[in-house]
RNA sequence: GGGCCCAUGGCGCAGUUGGGAGCGCGUCUCAAUGGCAUUGAGAAGGUCGAGAGUUCGAGCCUCUCUGGGUCCA
């Protein structure tokens, strides 16, 4: 397998002449990449596919940001590739975590948030000397750039002395043809020492500069003589790293048991160099992107000059977003999704300074997909949603910041009535962090009313902010000492010839149950030999035929037991509640010991529980049926964009604008449970990825292939559901028995929730269901489809009872009120009343005063009643009174008298108690109460 | 993962130490005009996101949850 060589042939392309001012060369973009990536074919290297900007199973990470992300456990040791030569052009985005280059893009002619990077690697294959020809071979004679405009540096450990100096690069690079030995430097750790974290392999690096010439000014030196290239007309455009060393510990650093290669190069930055522009946005990289800006914003070459850090953001930025949502990365609120929101709305205010204030990025990004889908066909599939997921961005965008403007107007027109001149920070903050109005923006408008914003105060809620946030967990962070921990486990597993070398064997598509062996148990993270009952552990198997939560599919549950019996029965057992895969090769088993004191080293059965597993295949399978009628429903736009397989329901996330119409629904229904009926098998095939998708398999977003895939398919010669998947499903869909779909709802913007039953689950629905409408309707002396009927009757027969009623007692009541209209007393002009009623409640209380002030001009009234054995009084004054008397104050005072409260406004005032038998009581104190005040 | 904001009729919104659920647009009916645009009069339409709590009483206060917005990590 191993494919070491150590005769390497190097081809050889024709010599280009090539001299950077006159004649540069006239290669495309495109043309570079793929001669890179062809000449390190022609020497050997297996071509693969950049990996996704979301890196997979890597929470460490939120985007892919260099070349050797994918490999990065080929270098750990914990995955084997069937090749030990690699090249590749990977997508990489640099806009979060430590390297983040956003607020630099659009500044220079250098930073982009989505850049390509072109590398080449060997895993345990050739080392410095073959990475150091190929490299001067590639620059100097393909592309035949000149030799004396290219530095070399090499490893030297200034800092601390303590590694050998890299002499043996430093002779390699002596050796290459027409190499200017004065142009070789030595560099320290900073530059020149490359490290994948604290801990684990590392090596020197050697890095190539190139000499962008006299117009970019004179050479500068450093204090020992030596040419500085940090200067102004110096540009990195190649690192080769050399790891060699494992580091173990602050000072130690142990051989590796292989020495690896891995290369980067920024494509933009070669591609300038090469087609002599000096600005990464003047290669054809760039510039279709920028001429359409251009036609967009119907400016003139002169207006484009002036204007050309907008240009820069916005074909930066929209490249960018195309690529990620090409990624299946749509814009939203955390994570991934708001960094692609970000540089859309980064873009969009760029935009609006050269008078773009409308969605207008669609045109753009349309012009990415179409220079770019060439070799990445996820921008040429996707190219639809792409364009649609950005214009609705957009239009989100300008949607907020109309409403945040608005508010911001009433905090001007209040500004200016206080006669203020300045905003206080918190509050231009809050407008920014709770309604998404850039200060930028707020900036502006209260420079129209000449107003200003108070920096410090703003700055100061800005860090007060970040503060709070960084107080929880960042984004599913594995703490780096867990990851070691289990990382050492796997070692020493594999070390001893307990689990094979590439990892604990995993097969969750055969048996339910397997037999093997208890290699390891943790509790709290650290190894122990034995646990007992009570303890929560994870238990490392030989192998499993438990399922690892993926693709949306739950973990498996069950059971892990002795294969030898005491007295009839296993000596202790170990419930499982889920499953892991911490590190890439080991597989945990999370559980607790319900019985007995396990130990390491057993015999045991590993035991799926296999009514639970069927319902999560079921729902699996089902979920398949359900993608392929949406799509056949709804249109080819409808693309997965979530999915979830728990045992007891399944929820499907696709990318349709608009909600489904129950006609749809219906449809949708129908035809998955005929695709049921019809008992297709579900075929189950490995093959090559390139093989998969040429025979028509979809492939998912952020899907990371390994070179041979699981394909399932539904169907058979003609199939109509396809898909990469490494899920469990049914041997045939008629397993699946009924699906119900149960909701439809928005999950994000542009996409919508699917929630569905299938197998036991609806059957027991629809069985439920079934009775509470037949219960239903035989209370109402009806059958079960003639209910809804019966009820919209019933309902519509009560509601016009109820009107009924109420009228009749509020005529009642009134009735009561002429009544007692006789007992109002006249004190002055005002009349005054106080009575109990009957009445049904309060509401009509309050008709009833309504009624007694419209009747007399001037007056106070108290009314007391008693609902549901509780005490209710009522006050209302006339409003030329209540400078004497006021309705609150009356009930205030009554109230205490029935065991209550009550307050109101002037005019009218409410209270209620507990003391039933006070309220006559209560009343006689009103009327001496008014009576006084209106008598004074 | 954390901070803040929002949720009231079909839509857009108001609702002021807790005490009458309202406005505009739209819908329906009637009238004016030969008809339409339109104008006038009237009507229908709301579990105030869900649940719990405090209170005599909650759209309003407290807590929990759900959904949406927004910023930070």
């Amino acid at each position: 397998m191993q494919l070491c060589r150590t005769d390497v042939y190097i081809h050889v392309y024709p010599v280009r002449t090539y001299s950077m001012t006159e004649t540069p060369t006239n290669l495309t973009g495109a043309e570079i990449r793929k001669q890179f990536i062809e000449f390190f074919e022609e020497n050997s290297h297996t071509f693969v596919p950049s990996s996704s900007l979301v890196p997979k199973d890597d929470p460490t990470l939120l985007f892919t940001n260099s070349g050797m992300v994918q490999f990065k456990n080929v270098f750990l040791g914990t995955e084997n590739r069937p090749y030990t030569r690699a090249a590749n052009s990977q997508k990489c985005m640099r806009v979060a975590g430590k390297h983040n280059d956003l607020d630099d893009v659009g500044r220079d002619d250098t930073h982009h948030t989505f850049f390509e990077m072109l590398g080449n690697w060997s895993f345990g294959d050739y080392y410095k000397e073959h990475a150091i020809q190929m490299a001067w071979q590639l620059l100097t004679q393909v592309w035949g750039l000149p030799k004396e405009r290219l530095y070399a540096t090499v490893f030297k450990d200034v800092e601390k002395g303590q590694l050998p100096q890299d002499d043996e690069a430093a002779n390699i690079w002596y050796q290459q043809p027409g190499f200017h030995k004065d142009q070789l430097l030595y560099l320290g750790r900073k530059d020149n020492f490359w490290e994948m974290a604290d801990r684990g392999p590392c090596g020197p690096c050697s890095e190539i500069h190139f000499d962008l010439g006299e117009e970019f000014g004179p050479l500068t030196y450093l204090d020992d003589g030596r040419v500085d290239l940090d200067g102004a007309r110096f540009v990195e455009l190649w690192n080769l790293v050399f790891m060699q060393y494992n580091r173990t510990g602050e000072n130690d650093f142990e051989p590796l048991p292989a020495t690896h290669v891995d290369t980067g190069m920024g494509l933009e930055r070669i591609v300038s160099v090469l087609q002599g522009v000096y600005s990464n946005y003047k290669t054809d990289l760039f510039t279709p992107m920028m001429d359409k800006i251009q036609e967009l914003a119907g400016h003139s070459a002169a207006e484009r000059a002036e204007n050309n850090t907008p240009y820069r953001v916005i074909a930066d930025h929209v490249r960018g977003a195309a690529f990620l949502i090409g990624d299946g990365v749509l814009p939203g609120a955390t994570g991934q999704s708001y960094v692609c929101r970000m540089i859309i709305r980064r873009a969009s205010r760029f935009a609006a300074k050269i008078g773009l204030d409308k969605p207008f990025m669609a045109h753009v990004a349309a012009v990415t997909a179409d220079e770019y889908g060439g070799h990445y066909t996820q921008l040429k599939n996707n190219k639809a949603l792409i364009l649609s997921a950005i214009t609705a961005e957009e239009e989100r965008f300008l949607s907020t910041l109309e409403s945040a403007t608005a508010q911001l107007g009433t905090i001007v027109a209040d500004l200016e009535a206080a006669g203020k001149t300045e905003l206080d920070g918190a509050t231009a903050f809050d407008l920014y962090s709770t309604h998404g109005l850039p200060v930028e923006i707020t900036r502006d408008i209260l420079e129209e009313h000449n107003l200003t914003v108070d920096e410090v105060g703003f700055h100061e809620a800005v860090l007060q902010h970040s503060l709070a946030s960084g107080k929880g967990k960042a984004l599913g962070v594995i703490d780096t000492n867990r990851q070691a921990v289990f990382n050492s486990v796997l070692s020493e597993l594999v070390e001893n010839n307990q689990v094979p070398a590439e990892g604990v064997a995993y097969d969750p598509y055969a048996a339910l149950e397997v037999e093997t062996t208890l290699v390891a148990l943790l509790k709290d993270d650290v190894v122990v030999d034995s646990v007992s009952v009570g303890d929560k552990v994870e238990v490392v198997l030989a192998k499993t035929p438990f399922y690892v939560a993926s693709g949306g599919q739950l973990s498996d549950s069950g059971s892990i037991i002795p294969t030898a019996v005491t007295n009839g029965a296993p000596a202790w057992e170990i419930r499982i509640t889920e499953t892991m895969r911490p590190v890439n090769g080991l597989i945990t088993h999370v559980g607790e010991v319900v019985s007995g004191a396990p130990q390491t080293g057993a015999a045991v059965w590993a035991v799926i529980d296999d009514e639970r597993r069927w319902d999560l295949m079921r729902n699996h399978t089902a979920t398949h049926l359900l993608h392929a009628e949406l799509q056949a429903v709804l249109g080819d736009h409808v693309r997965q964009a979530g999915s979830l397989v728990a045992p007891d329901r399944l929820r499907f996330d696709f990318t349709h604008n608009n909600m489904l119409t129950q006609d749809e629904l219906a449809q949708i229904t129908k035809r998955v449970n005929e695709a049921v009926l019809a008992n297709h098998a579900v075929d189950i095939a490995y093959k090559t990825q390139d093989e998969a998708i040429a025979d028509g398999a979809t492939a998912l977003f952020g899907e990371k292939y390994g070179d041979i895939v699981r394909t399932v398919k539904i169907g058979g010669d003609t199939p109509f559901s396809y898909e990469l998947c490494g899920g469990t499903h049914v041997p045939t869909t008629a397993d699946i028995g009924a699906v119900i779909i149960l909701s439809e709802t928005s999950a994000a913007a542009g996409i919508r929730r699917v929630e569905a039953i299938s197998g036991r689950r609806a059957q027991e629905y629809v069985q439920s269901n079934l009775a509470v409408l037949n219960s239903a309707a035989a209370y109402l002396h009806t059958n079960a489809d003639q209910l809804d009927k019966k009820v919209l009757d019933l309902l519509q027969e009560r509601d016009a009872l109820k009107k009924k009623i109420a009228e009749s007692e509020k005529a009642n009541a009134l009735g009561q009120l002429e009544a007692v209209f006789s007992k109002a007393e006249k004190i002055g002009e005002a009349a005054v009343l106080t009575a109990r009623v009957e009445v049904p409640d309060a509401k009509v209380l309050r008709d009833l005063t309504d009624k007694f002030r419209q009747s007399t001009g001037s007056g106070v009234i108290v009314l007391g009643t008693v609902v549901k054995g509780r005490p209710s009084l009522i006050a209302a004054v006339t409003k030329d009174l209540i400078g004497t008397v006021k309705a609150g104050d009356i009930i205030k005072t009554i109230a205490k008298t029935i065991g209550g409260g009550g307050g109101g406004k002037p005019t009218m005032a409410q209270a209620g108690g507990k003391d039933a038998s006070k309220l006559d009581q209560a009343l006689q104190e009103a009327n001496d109460l008014v009576k006084g005040l209106l008598g004074s």
